[in-house]
DNA sequence: ATCTAACATTAGAACAATTCTAAGTCAAGA
DNA sequence: TCTTGACTTAGAATTGTTCTAATGTTAGAT
């Protein structure tokens, strides 16, 4: 889903296009490296000044709501937002912090609704361990 | 593997054994409901009324590295820890903010230990919705 | 085009979770 | 007993997130 068709959504479903939401999915749309939400503050400083901390969370929150963006819980501590919302695992290397995607297939919950009497609303398959990079270094 | 086992692990891989490290094992192998770091800390205050946040922190940092619990980062900017470390889902329900096991069986990276070039070491597979009791009050 | 009410943004304070620090305690070996 | 190193403590500091009150913007009604 590009840029447009996730903005077209947000104005359909009545939400008001403000400048700094626009700013917030397309930031998102061209990094597709799961930035923090420090990185993503400070990376639209640079071209809206004023832009406050308060929006910037507003606005994560509200394009999560609207199922246009992910949040990743994958860091201990700090949030990092992906712009692709199909479902796919996420690798967190603990040397660099770097998240990646990774495509595994067969996942047996793989459209799933329920499981043990609980709605099933998202799926958050994270893998923690020692990236490619890093594994590199090391030797 | 029961807490004997895992105390006496501790103890042969040179580790001093102190009354705060006992008492949080033990305390997670009691209360089996992944509890927050905050919630092992104030039920420990009520044996131990002088053990520390630090100490609560650091235990629980070392205990994770000897691999003996195993960290939850399920929900937003707070740590939830398991004694339980075999591998297992967690479901996350974000009306109640209480953590649930599930079984799933057949995940297709089982047993792995890379993908994409990147060294697996922990898998953390978080199902987030509505847990079968907040089902129930809502109706 | 103007008004207005609802909504959005801002700056910074407040809050919550975690980590750090420096001083004190403890245990084991010389 | 003294020393050394490891552990714990209390509280300060830091970091990440949320709240607040004032200001700015928008869309619809007139």
């Amino acid at each position: 889903m590009n840029l447009n068709e996730k903005l077209t959504e947000l104005n359909e479903k009545g939400c008001t296009l403000t400048i700094q939401r626009h700013a917030v999915l397309e930031y998102l749309y061209e990094n597709r490296t799961h930035p923090t939400v420090e990185k993503i503050y400070y990376s639209l400083k640079e071209k809206f000044s004023t832009i406050s901390k308060a929006t910037v969370y507003n606005t994560l929150e509200l394009l999560k709501n609207y199922g246009l963006i992910q949040e990743i819980t994958i860091e201990k501590g700090k949030l990092h937002f992906d712009y692709e919302v199909k479902p796919h695992h996420h690798f967190f290397c603990h040397r660099c912090n770097h998240v990646y995607d990774v495509d595994v297939v067969g996942c047996p919950l793989a459209g799933k609704k329920m499981i043990d009497g609980h709605k099933i609303e998202e799926m958050r398959p994270y893998i923690i361990g020692t990236c490619s990079k890093c594994l590199k270094k090391k030797g």
